[in-house]
Parts: structure tokens; sequence; C-alpha cells
DNA sequence: AAGGTGGCCGTTGTATACATTTGCGGGAAA
DNA sequence: TTTCCCGCAAATGTATACAACGGCCACCTT
């Protein structure tokens, strides 16, 4: 089931080993053994170490104090909290931009995925993947408007977790009933924004894209609300320690 | 001279490579290569790989495409953004810490630490040591204060980088006249912030712990402006792209 | 019974030989 | 001359054997 066949040993078992965490599988705190872990995966001890570097590199593992590496356990807490920094993030992308200028076919680009998305939502059912491919070029674009190559680093770093990536819970199929219904805004958030930057208004730009990662908070908190058994279809939540 | 004695070959390979990267001995875009660097430091190739991925955990390396690594290079512009970053983040530790509260002991402690830098400053001659650790141990309280792990494993990760240190150019000495004079601005501002935080005005607290922040990218824009000769002095700029 | 101390075993650290890949250059053909 | 392709060389990928470190437990001593 695991036998992807791209690339290297180190490349399978970094895929791998970063499912199973994101899975859940392994509970935060577990510490990783690269002799176990070799065996398991029919390889040998140096390929494992580097995809635990690699996981480590990610903010998926920490290092242990003996020269090890363990699971990172992610609290509530710590999910929402990474959403937060996400908005910080995307919010100060949001006002270098404004402050900054943005050339005008770069601004266009921006206006040219809005008009996508306006696209999906005349036809009378939601392409969800459509929605959540466009989301995630949009809001791509925004840290590339930044300008700013630190900043654009950090947040693709930070969206690399599953449940602070910009799409979160948009793939996820329990809820999106009630999903759907908060597309209208966020679309109309994405507008205010290009028009903020536009206009050079910085601070406005920042606190729109804050308040547009607050939408994945409140999702967050709607899904925990519900019975256990209803979030079993949502795997960006699955690494949540119980 | 670069023989440490302590630890594993790969901790000593470190920290022979960082010194190397952050003094500019090594010009941005660099590749290193593991056969190279293993024949110069004398030891095999597996603790420089490790040591390659500690370095590419600690941003000071790229990844390249074909499975290397380079050395990452910073212009003045990525020097002036990652300070604008650490103003980011220590104002949204600021700000949580005053929307969330802090317990009284906390910031008992926060007081403490600005109470010492006073009692620094009563003596005739400013200890500038004295100064830089005082002010490290200061904002790293901030960080603990938003009782956000997330957000303050983001600012360690952030100010291992020099120049983008709370305290950085405080310790190179070249230009330590025109510092000491900022200062005094600077303790208000910190006593300011714990002022907004007990008050909990987030928003005062985070735009306070930002301009906090400005007063580094002045110190650097004021590094550049003068001849390249007095740059020398300055380790924390040493990394800069010529 | 309590505390120290020895050694075993599990774990990471290191060296090294070999496999595999990749990028570049040179040569031949169009 | 240009382009394609072949092959070599240099780089990373992998396996494996052995070293070194450390924690734990059992045993011995007081």
């Amino acid at each position: 089931m695991s036998d992807q066949k791209s690339g290297t040993h180190a490349q399978r078992a970094l895929i791998t080993l970063r499912q199973r965490i994101l899975n859940g599988q392994i509970a935060g705190g577990t510490r990783l053994f690269e002799v176990a872990l070799a065996e398991e995966l029919g390889i040998s001890r140096t390929p494992v170490r580097a995809a635990l570097a690699r996981l480590a590199e990610e903010a998926l593992l920490d290092r242990t104090s003996g020269g090890g590496f363990a699971v990172r356990s992610f609290a509530v807490r710590d999910v929402v909290d990474t959403i937060e920094l996400r908005g910080v993030l995307e919010g100060t992308a949001a006002r270098l931009a404004a402050e900054r200028g943005v050339p005008a076919d770069m601004l266009a680009q921006a206006r040219e995925i809005i008009r996508q998305i306006d696209r999906l939502f005349s036809n009378e059912t939601i392409d969800m993947e459509g929605y959540s491919a466009l989301n995630t070029r949009f809001h791509a674009h925004l840290a590339h408007m930044s300008q700013s190559d630190v900043i654009q680093r950090q947040i693709e770093r930070i969206i690399t977790l599953p449940f602070a990536s910009p799409s979160a819970f948009l793939d996820d199929h329990s809820h999106q009933l009630a999903l759907i219904k908060t597309l209208g805004a966020a679309q109309e958030q994405h507008r205010a924004m290009i028009d903020a930057i536009t206009n050079r208004e910085g601070a406005r730009a920042e606190s729109l894209a804050r308040e547009h990662a607050r939408a994945a908070r409140r999702n967050v908190e709607m899904l925990l609300g519900q019975e256990a058994a209803l979030r079993e279809g949502v795997p960006s939540l699955a690494i949540l320690a119980t």
C-alpha cells in the first residue's frame, strides 16, 4: 500500500512517514527509532535518517536531547495559533504589497483568479476541488505580491501543515453544506484585498487578510463542536492530539 | 583554529560551517559539496551530511534541485524584511499576551528585567554586554508571555539569524556612540509594551513591538550608509551579499 | 534496606565501499 | 555550424559494519 515507486528510498520514506504523522497514525510525542523504521520499511538506516531530518525541517518532528526524533504533538490551541499565524503572515504580505506597490500585470493576474472563481459560482453546483485549487493559487499569488522573499518563504513553510493551508477543510467532505455558504463572503474578501492593495491602503489590506484567515478558525471550532464521529471525515484534523 | 573539541563530528562541522556562512567567508549561492567538505574537515561524508541538513533547517542553506545544498544569499532587502518579520511576530506575541491575559508573576518577571536595565542606566558608562543580555532576555520573555508555543517557536527560529536578533548590532563595536543614545527610547518602549499588555490593550502592544523593531532597521540603514571600511567591525552584517 | 557500581543492550555516530543518477562535454551526423 | 547522443566523471544515494555513548537493571556491598 505504501510502495509508491517514485524516486529514492529517502523520498518514499519521507512521504510514508509524513502521511502517517498527518493521519494521526503515530501519536504525538512518540519517539521514532531509525532501526525500527528501517526494518519496517525494508531499507537501511541511511535514507531513514535523511527522511527524519526533512520531517524535522517541516516541523513535524522535534529533535530530542539525546539526538533522536519525536513526533510533534498538536493540541487544538496549536492548530488555532497556527491559523492565526497564517493570518498574520498573509496580512503582512498584503500590507507590504500595498505599501510597496504591485506592478499592473501582477494585479491583473490576481483579478483573473478572482474572475475564475466568480465563473465557478455561476454554475448551479459548486466544484469544490476547482474552488480549492483556485483559492490556493490566489493565496500563493498574494504571498508573491509582497515582493518579499522572506515573507513568501515563511508562508510557504507554514502552509505545508494541512490544517494551516488556505484551502484546509475545503477538500474534507463531511461538512461541505455549511462551508459552501461561506464561500461567497470569502470571495468578497479576496476582492476587497486586491482593491486595498491597488489603492495602496496597507492597513486595510492587512486587516482584511487577517479576518479572512479567521474563517478557517471558525471552521475548526465548528468541527470540534461536533460529535467525534462526524470528525472522521476531516483528514486535516487527524493529527490532533486526543 | 576550528578544532573545538565539543561533542560529535557532526556538531563540530555544524558550528564551523555556520560560522563560515555567517562570516561571509562562503559567498551566497555557493554550492557545498559533501566530499570536498569532508576532506577539508578531515571527517567522512556522513557527519557532513548531518551538518548540512541542520543548516538547511536553520535556513542558512537552500536545497538545490539535484539533491545538494547551496549557501543562501542575503541581500539588503532580505535583512530589512527579516527585521520587519521579527517586528510582526513580536507584535503578535505582544497582542496575544494582551488579549489572553498574562499571569501576575509573569508580568512581574518582565518588570524585573526592565528594572535591571534601569539599574544599568544609572551607571556612568553603559555596560553594553550587560544591556545586550538583558535585552535578549526581555524579548525572549515577551515571546513566552504570548502563551503560544507556535509563535514562540517562530520567533526563536528567526532570531537565530544574527542580524534578526533583538540584540543585533549591540555587540558590534564600530558605532556604539550613535547606538547608546537610542537605548533610552528603546527602554521606554519596553515599559510601554508591558503597560499595554497589563491593560489588555492588544492593538497598542502590537504596534509598540513593531515600532520597537524598526530601531534595528534604522541601524542597518545607518550602517549601510557608511563607508565600507566602517562596516568591517559589524559581524552581524558580514553575511550580506556584496 | 538503600545506595552505589558494574556491565549489558539499545540507540545514535561514523567510516567506507558500492550503486545510482545527473550534468556536461565531445564527437559524429545532418 | 548546429544538434543530438553517447559516455565519462563527479556528485549524491544506499547499505553495512563497527564505534561510542547512555540508560537501565541487576547485583553486590555496606
